[in-house]
DNA sequence: GATAAATATGAGCTATTGCTCGTATTTTGA
DNA sequence: TCAAAATACGAGCAATAGCTCATATTTATC
């Protein structure tokens, strides 16, 4: 993984073996976070979990927080890579098949692993104000705002507002999606696909 | 306040002054959260704030998530409530004019005291298995989905799914624009408006 | 092989915080 | 008026969990 996944370390890992202990670390976490939720998710537990000593963590991260920003950053740039090269990959295609190419990344991501997809969702929030998870939230936004631009629609807002709310809408249904425990990824993409070109006005389904 | 706000007390309030402490200890808590977020929020804190003793707070409430669930409840519970009441005292308008009519009460009530409505809401997630607060989202959709039953439109998904869809569209777009920090009701309510009505197949805007 | 730097260890410290319980005060009802 | 019930009080217990630090081990360097 990118040293990104790494913010605040305390001290920068340069041997192999502790870039896989910090990796230990952070799917110890993913995965407590998924099975136990918030009530199991301690440093101690995580350290346990990884296979290394609480002391050997704390070589790596400040604090617990750090830990799960790392976890959130890591996720949310992942997804960001993935619209990117969805973006790349469907350069010159109309726009509809791009909007599709983007769903697509997003679904997989959503329905990869539902249950931590929602707990870093949640985790998300609480970290919003985090300058580098906010960079990554921007990075996104500016693909986004490129693609309806390029699009050639006539907006019904600004693009500011359209650019907002189509996440909002996405991210709205994906997550109700996530909570209500849906697995039908062909609905859902059906459904925020129709949900987003209608507002943008461009012809739905 | 109704009683439907201390679920699973410890002790049912019967003489006047309990009930003003009960009372008191929501507010306090809705306050303390609104205003320092989760990091201040402690049962010590609360019942101080409430100018209340803790072992008080303790008659009333068997522990703190209660606290938490009583004040998602009751802030659910006033949502639903003003949407009953719009969707009552728009009897026989036209859908858009309904539509309009509960638009005005969720945004509303989400301008009213964002900082608590953001905290809220995440607790909401929290909480989400809570029975009585499943009720209340469950009465809550039953209003929405009778709606667009009435409205006479041809749904362009199945009427569970409509209804899911446009309940995240709402919220969605609702809280991003509390987390961005957006103020402007109107412009937020002619983008949602245009949102639902669009993914719907009535005539937006 | 020797020295230093990097990494790993985990017992246990510290601080927080949810919560109890014995006691005091107020209200009710007869 | 007085006993019983309801309410209020708050010092302090107990448990948890974040985190430190002194020490041990491994790796890199020369």
């Amino acid at each position: 993984m990118t040293s990104a996944e790494t913010p605040t370390p305390r001290k920068r890992p340069v041997q192999a073996r502790s870039a896989i202990t910090v990796d230990a670390i952070l799917t110890a976490a993913a995965h407590i976070l998924e099975g136990e939720g918030m009530e199991g998710y301690t440093t101690n537990a995580i350290a346990a979990r990884a296979g290394v000593s609480i002391g050997s963590l704390y070589q790596y991260f400040p604090n617990k927080e750090a830990i799960t920003a790392a976890l959130v950053l890591a996720d949310a740039e992942r997804l960001y890579e993935g619209l990117q090269a969805a973006s790349d990959a469907s350069a010159g295609a109309p726009f509809l098949s791009r909007l599709e190419a983007l769903l697509d990344v997003v679904i997989a991501h959503q329905m990869d692993r539902p249950a931590l997809a929602r707990m870093i969702d949640m985790e998300e929030r609480r970290l919003a104000h985090d300058p580098a998870l906010q960079a990554v939230h921007e990075a996104g936004f500016a693909l986004v705002r490129q693609e309806l631009q390029q699009s050639g629609l006539s907006l019904p807002f600004g693009l500011e507002a359209c650019t907002v709310d189509v996440f909002a809408i996405v991210l709205g249904i994906c997550d109700t999606a996530g909570e209500r425990g849906e697995t039908d990824g062909d609905s859902l993409k059906a459904r925020i696909r129709h949900a987003v070109l209608s507002y943008l006005g461009g012809r739905p389904s």
